[in-house]
DNA sequence: AGCTTGTCCTGACTGC
DNA sequence: TGCAGTCAGGACAAGC
């Protein structure tokens, strides 16, 4: 750890713990430490975690913040050009405390993710449904884009309030849908995202909403909108998303 | 209490 | 060509 780099900071606390045990929940990676700590970690927007392989990359790099090593002696990156990503250690077992997992939403690819309790969350709030999804209340891991892609998908305007049941169950099967066919394809590289060895997804050339704006909707042929909704870019048909 | 707006951060892009 | 201004957004803080 580069200690000049106050945001990184609480990272220094995970020093000489090894890795147990290593799952996701949402978008976070959390490791259980055998120094009775929980390392929590969040790439943000632009941060990745890359290899030191045999694929060019060795870790010089001015936007490394963080480097791990393993067991086989190799070094594992994270590098974070725009400082979104952040680390959190906690005691053992206690990550659950942390307001912002205590409050995430059921695992879209789970069973816990059910038509009647997203009916249910999306019924208790009158937020606009866009920045609903974005906060990771009625689902968790769905970001800007996937979120933009989904209420294509669902055929749901993002800034709408009221979702009865049948358009709930659509935004529901449009989020699990959207999610599985990105995870079959590696995830979205717009611009900075890589995998551990260096490559892109390839989900981008897919997307129908995200970044799209002024291309014909694939499906009405109207022109795809851009705006602002709850302070992030979104893009939407105006014509077929109601 | 619930919703909305502002902030962080830095490279890429736009326009003069 | 150079440079200022704007944009991108995940999560959280602050404000209404």
């Amino acid at each position: 750890m580069d200690p000049a780099m106050p945001r990184y900071d609480r990272a220094r606390d995970a020093e000489g713990g090894r890795v147990d045990d290593l799952r996701r929940r949402g978008k976070y990676l959390i490791a259980d430490l055998d120094t009775d700590r929980d390392l929590i970690l969040h790439l943000g927007m632009t941060g990745i975690l890359r290899w030191r392989g045999e694929d060019g990359w060795d870790g010089s790099d001015p936007y490394v913040r963080a480097t791990i090593e393993l067991d086989d002696g190799s070094m594992l990156d994270f590098r974070d050009v725009r400082r979104f990503g952040t680390f959190v250690v906690t005691p053992a077992g206690e990550h659950e405390r942390l307001p912002t997992l205590a409050a995430l939403g059921p695992e879209p690819l789970s069973g816990a993710f059910t038509r009647e309790g997203f009916h249910r969350a999306l019924s208790s709030t009158r937020q606009q449904v866009k920045p609903f999804l974005l906060s990771q209340r009625p689902v968790a891991g769905v970001g800007n884009i996937y979120a933009d892609e989904a209420l294509w998908r669902a055929r749901i305007r993002p800034t709408a309030r009221r979702i009865g049941r049948e358009r709930s169950d659509r935004l529901w099967h449009a989020i699990r849908t959207v999610l599985a066919e990105s995870i079959e394809r590696e995830g979205t590289t717009f611009r900075d995202y890589q995998m551990v060895n260096g490559e892109s997804g390839r989900n981008a050339d897919f997307l129908v909403a995200y970044g799209q704006g002024g291309r014909p909707c694939p499906r009405c042929g109207e022109p795809m909108r851009k705006g602002v909704v709850g302070g992030r870019g979104t893009t939407w048909c105006a014509r077929c998303q109601r």
